[in-house]
DNA sequence: ACTAAATACTGATAAAAGTCATATTCCCTG
DNA sequence: CAGGGAATATGACTTTTATCAGTATTTAGT
């Protein structure tokens, strides 16, 4: 509770994701609101309602939602509801209660919890094609995390009985779900020994390489492809701000990084890696 | 690798369930080795027979696995392997291959991931009732932690194949079995938060009181129903084991604790929480 | 019960990381 | 494009925690 105001106050940012989504736990099946968002004249609009098939949307070879059986994709298809978010914008809040799974079409999304002291830790960062919301779902829990938009993001969103009930009847889809699970309870325990054991400069190293790793590279093939705040970066390796913005500046004067505002490029990645100590 | 060996030579044990699982690997559904096993003349094996029936074991209204059907209940039954280990022997192994599931009899058992440098970082405690080994197992990878008996433990393998084959026919064990893995997940992003964001003397208090949580008393009401060394308890929160003694003496002063080797006593709780500083 | 080894404890010291105060720069908005 | 607020940067200092060295105690095996 005292988090959620806290989250809120502190963005500063007019929460319509929220007004949105208490409007979609009453209509999110009545065909108003599909109508209403099929009809938005807003032309950036435009190409989301071209990837309006989940059978020929970008990620379908990628997402684990798209391994449903066809009949049961063509379901969420006829029930899912586009959204978008522009960066900064809160897709759910910690606390609130889950109304369906979110599938990322296009954009990116940091998931974070509030320590009990407000501090902000991300403990994901996910991209198109990623599946969100669906932890608090399966455990039948309220959000243990909020999901916030880090640039402009189209997300389909599909309800949870929809979605709960395709899962129980499609073992296949099941089962990636447990893989899906499978693979971040065990990035989580990873990040659970590192954090433990590792100091903080070969952490913002691993972290630097993951961000890698889930976001690529921008064309140039050495810029983050994203955009983090020092602040954010401090909340993904778990450490002050200040540590922070001290090893970047280390790791560029030991050519390992460039530093262009919020643009980090890797200009080293193999003394990077060797800076993670990463063993595996 | 590296860590697999350093692992059993440090505790300098003869693994001999390494010896029995491999040969598990080969013969585990043959009758030969569940004639063996069941014509064992050790008499404490008696009870642990009496006990062999899913249908009527103790753990039947708590553990995940039970929640199959009937029929893949039964089937279950005919297909496991019963065995046990003493304390301190290994069930399974960092970097082996999971031959299949393992259900907590009775006793208890630590999971535990080897950090880079070799220090082990334990992520999990688990009971009698609890599933052991599925992460590995539905994600398809080698095991990424080592589980080992914290006390003489009793536990059903199931081998992979049918847990599988059950698990892709029994919707609702699927079901439940993704509601499992969501709570160790939350459980593992919060444990991520309060490393990241709680100093050592909270953690450890929240370290007892899990302990508490999971183990719970002795039948006189305080001392807490394990035994830990203390550097398993600071593998477990996190820290060195110096800190870990010296908090500890830290918490008897402050009257909420009472030591007797390896035993501990909650004399205060109230207190304990208090220090532990949790908002929720 | 005795011995060796492992574990527990204590104090001194060092290192790591956090905090606070204070520039400086960036960027958004009027 | 100027001004103000936020983000970034830097230095001094404090706190926390780890490490090391040494001693005491417990535990396990013969």
């Amino acid at each position: 509770m005292r988090g959620n105001y806290d989250f809120h106050h502190a963005s500063k940012k007019y929460c319509h994701s929220c007004v949105i989504n208490a409007c979609l736990g009453y209509f999110r099946l009545s065909g108003i609101i599909k109508v209403f968002l099929r009809k938005a004249k807003d032309p950036s609009m435009k190409n989301v309602f071209e990837l309006t098939q989940c059978q020929s949307c970008e990620q379908r070879f990628t997402s684990v939602l798209c391994k449903a059986r066809a009949e049961y994709l063509t379901e969420i298809d006829d029930h899912k509801i586009l959204n978008q978010y522009k960066k900064g914008q809160v897709l759910f809040n910690e606390g609130a209660s889950p109304f369906g799974v979110y599938c990322i079409s296009s954009g990116k999304v940091k998931l974070s919890h509030l320590g009990d002291d407000g501090k902000e830790q991300i403990v994901r960062l996910l991209r198109d094609g990623d599946l969100l919301g669906y932890r608090a779902l399966l455990s039948g829990e309220r959000y243990t995390a909020s999901a916030v938009a880090l640039e402009d993001t189209h997300v389909c969103f599909i309800p949870k009985e929809l979605f709960i009930r395709v899962l129980k009847s499609d073992a296949n889809l099941s089962f990636e779900m447990m893989k899906l699970l499978s693979n971040d309870l065990h990035k989580a325990e990873l990040k659970i020994t590192h954090l433990a054991q590792k100091p903080v400069r070969e952490r913002l190293a691993e972290t630097l390489l993951f961000i890698k790793e889930t976001y690529g590279y921008e064309g140039d093939g050495i810029t983050l492809n994203v955009r983090l705040s020092r602040d954010e970066i401090a909340n993904l390796v778990g450490t002050a701000t200040e540590s922070i913005i001290r090893l970047l500046s280390e790791f560029k004067k030991d050519g390992m990084l460039e530093l262009d505002g919020k643009k980090i490029k890797i200009t080293n990645a193999k003394d990077l890696l060797r800076a993670a100590n990463l063993q595996d």
